[in-house]
DNA sequence: TATTGTTATACTCTATAACTATA
DNA sequence: TATAGTTATAGAGTATAACAATA
């Protein structure tokens, strides 16, 4: 069973040093934050973007499906297969706007204001579990640090709410 | 040309307040780096993962795929698509361990470690780019709340160098 | 013509399982 | 049989361009 490197190497490699650069080290824990979400969303029948979907509708009210993309940072293309399951399960509804008729405004129903409830309980937990490694201290410190950084993202303004119970 | 949502809505609605959940607003910004890396490293035609696998070798030594792929965080079959290209364009060698046939040893060339180095100028440069929006001390404060929450992470141990001159 | 939303296609990164060869 | 590596296929998330309806 050899396992010896032909050379042992010279920088300190103790393995669990973590010395991915920055950015990879952002981009790989953030897959690993989506999967947790997607696990965590799957028994709710919602994806991660639903959800923030939902969550946006009860925070801004209706919205034009292009504010509501553009809010998001999604491309109006991907938003459509978003809301065709949310609006098929009652969720959510798509009427268009009488006075344009081109714009279709979407608006959270009521089942959709309780489905988002109960998701953001699952939520919330994959949340806790995410980041255990840090205190309540640091989780601000984190969302201070990456709401900094989301400012010059070339992914778009985003905004949506927590999850909470809808005061 | 008609805006006005229904309801103005109750939440402070702030259109800059980025209200996103802690780990989608995580899981978005990774992507964004994820984006930027690429970005910036096709011009060396090198992925993200190919360019965290040379630092690697660099750093560690020759490895075999299988302790390359768990370091790494990265299931076998995806290293083979990674090491492909690198072995063809004489980046990297791939030899069979004469004591264990079974293992392929993979080991830094000389031209790999020289375009590593190229590669991480692009590299750094989108970094910079990426983390414009906090200064020094809260990168670093960034890159060690990062690093605690990658010990919890379901992804893997991970580790690679920066892209520095090899000293 | 310009804009809103829709559809179709393709790309990146990853996950899973079946397969080959060595042990 | 078990292990190291390979191949094939599929999934999630996103990007791009062409299209229909309305302005």
């Amino acid at each position: 069973m050899p396992i010896a490197p032909t050379e042992p190497t010279a920088a300190g490699s103790i393995l669990e040093e973590h010395l991915t650069s920055p950015s990879l080290l952002l981009a790989l824990l953030g897959q690993d934050a989506m999967r947790r979400l997607r696990a965590a969303l799957d028994a709710h029948d919602l994806k991660p973007r639903q959800f923030q979907l939902l969550a946006m509708l009860r925070d801004h009210g209706p919205l034009g499906q292009g504010e509501l993309g553009q809010t998001m940072g999604v491309d109006p293309s991907i938003l459509v297969t978003f809301l065709n399951p949310l609006e098929a399960r009652g969720l959510v509804t798509r009427r268009r706007d009488a006075l344009d008729r081109r714009r279709h405004v979407v608006g959270l129903t009521a089942a959709g204001g309780r489905h988002l409830v109960s998701a953001a309980r699952a939520q919330r937990a994959a949340e806790d579990d995410l980041f255990a490694g840090i205190d309540a201290d640091q989780r601000q410190q984190l969302r201070t640090l990456l709401v900094a950084l989301q400012g010059n993202s070339a992914g778009a303004p985003c905004e949506a709410g927590d999850g909470e119970d809808p005061a």
